[in-house]
RNA sequence: GGCGGCAUGGCCAAGUGGACUAAGGCAGCGGAUUGCAAAUCCGGUAUCCUGGGUUCGAAUCCCAGUGCCGCCUCCA
């Protein structure tokens, strides 16, 4: 079994080789830190997450490089525009650098309950201004860049595979079809590698030309090829930014290093609310803190998997409370079987489940493989939950032997490689001791209860039911003792 | 205008030439279980957008049509 990906630049699955026996670069576009991160972040770095998960799981030595851009991303196309942190800077009175870093943690805070690995380097563009114009310099002087009052541009004449990442032919653009050409450019494609600063602009460097500021899109090419070397395997991002800026990534680092940038392209398809895109201008946008008041992390990371990353997905109630459900179930499963573990003992069956457990890794290894097909791999964790809950209802006794067995087998593809179930299946209250107050007030209820069924007082223990339910527990009747669990 | 994608049961969604008499989730229906519930299990539920074509064989390939969506402004 190999692994297949589906690569942008060769618009074909390929079996997966690294570079590097062993080892794999990634470079995942990051966000631009002026605001707080939405849905559509969501389903990008949960995609990518599993990406790097498994990865991990076939054992490669994985390098997730995921940049934070703070300088350079304009509010408009074509190089025109403000800055978008400065100008969130200005409107919310702050230093560019303190909105940067009081939204670069509002962005770490959801993808950590989303349950995301933290990336292994997160470069930031103003952390590398020197390597961006170090860069610049040698485009100018390989031919492939030029300076025009005090801006420098990429010259995409000069770079004749440009295009070649999007399929687009720049005849076939129309220069100027939505905005004016900037007369500063000798092509209406050329790019901006440095802009000078005009008066008033506030984060701003001393460069060669004056004083400015990188172009977006150099900061991916200077801080891919620095951490990851000039050839890397796997270049990620959100589909909308294959052009211009992939293209122009790989023209001006194709252009300096005269050697093949990123191996593997893989884009993320986007998120629509309701059925509608969710845009700036439609003012529509889900933050995930928002939604996280509504849904656990783990459900929306739950719906972002059950579609292929490469599919849009329509966020809406319906489609949330479905996962919701279903997500429930699973834990469900692995909480009851959990706590039959702590009381099991022996090792009668564990072959047999051994085997049909090496089946099930198998298919789920075998969706997986095929670009990352994650839905198909939960229906693999779907059909196991159906015959594991089989088990866990029958009458006979289970050894501690299959059960650990099987929780292992969550633990690893649930968990390790989905991030889709926790580690701890109750999570209710803020701390350890919180936490075991509240389980011991519940448990002492529901002894109480289980003795009231025990001499069939069957009206006081339903309203004790009732009651619970209205706080949010729910009570589950087994032969002697009740089961809870959250609502 | 240029480029690309999608259309599968009530909803979401895998599958892209033969183990498809189409996975999985949600909802609903019937049954088992239960003191009643909950949870769980079992069962039935799809002219694979339309019309042609290729093939021994098509959800899957080709052509035409219809409808939606994205990129070429902003955005992951």
């Amino acid at each position: 079994m190999t692994l297949k990906i589906y690569n942008t630049l060769t618009r074909k699955k390929e079996v997966f080789t690294p570079f590097e026996e062993g080892r794999v670069g990634i470079y995942v576009c990051g966000p631009t830190v002026y605001d707080h991160p939405h849905i559509g972040h969501a389903k990008s770095y949960v995609s990518f997450d599993v990406v790097i998960r498994y990865l991990r799981y076939l054992g490669y030595k994985v390098r997730y490089v995921q940049n934070i851009t703070d300088v350079g991303h304009l509010t408009d196309n074509a190089d025109e525009g403000e800055d978008k942190i400065e100008k969130r800077a200005k409107l919310e009175k702050v230093e560019p650098m303190e909105l940067v870093e009081m939204y670069m943690r509002s962005y770490y805070e959801d993808m950590d309950a989303l349950n995301n690995l933290r990336p292994d380097i997160s470069p930031r563009a103003t952390g590398h201004i020197p390597e961006q114009i170090d860069l610049i310099k040698k485009l100018i002087d390989k031919g492939f860049a030029y300076v025009a009052n005090q801006s420098v541009y990429f010259d995409v004449s000069k770079f004749k595979d440009y295009g070649k990442l999007s399929g687009r032919r720049l005849e076939d653009q129309e220069s100027g079809a939505r905005v004016e050409v900037n007369p500063e450019k000798r092509h209406p494609a050329d790019f901006a590698l440095w802009k000078r600063a005009e008066p008033g602009h506030i984060m701003k460097w001393n460069s060669p030309w004056g004083v400015g500021f990188p172009g977006w899109h150099l900061e991916c090419s200077v801080m891919s090829m620095k951490y990851l070397g000039e050839t890397f395997d796997i270049h990620g991002g959100g589909i909308e930014n294959v052009f211009p800026h992939h293209e122009c990534e790989v023209a001006q680092s194709e252009a300096a290093n005269e050697l093949p940038f990123a191996r593997y392209w893989m884009h993320n398809n986007m998120v629509t609310v309701d059925g509608q895109k969710m845009g700036k201008s439609l003012g529509n946008f889900v933050t995930l803190k928002d939604a996280f008041k509504k849904y656990s992390p783990l459900t929306i990371r739950f719906f972002i998997l059950n579609t292929h990353y490469s599919s849009p997905i329509d966020y809406s109630d319906e489609a949330l409370d479905a996962a919701d459900k279903g997500i429930e179930r699973l834990h469900n499963t692995i909480r009851n079987l959990r706590e039959r573990l702590s009381s099991s003992e022996g090792t009668e069956g564990q072959d047999k489940w051994k085997t049909k457990l090496e089946k099930y890794g198998h298919d789920f290894e075998e969706a997986i493989n095929e670009d990352f097909n994650t839905a198909e791999a939960m229906a693999v964790l779907f059909n196991l939950t159906k015959e594991v809950n089989t088990l866990l209802s029958s009458e006979e006794e289970i050894s501690k032997g299959v059960l650990s067995e099987i929780d292992s087998f969550y633990r690893t593809y649930g968990g390790n490689v989905l991030g889709i179930t926790p580690e701890k299946t109750v999570q209710y209250g803020r701390d350890e001791e919180d936490i075991k107050l509240k389980e011991n007030l519940i448990k002492t209820l529901i002894d109480t209860r289980d003795e009231l069924r025990a001499s069939k007082n069957w009206e006081l223990a339903d309203k004790i039911r009732n009651r619970l339910s209205d706080l949010g527990i729910i009570v589950e009747d087994k032969k002697e003792k009740a089961a809870w669990r959250k609502k």
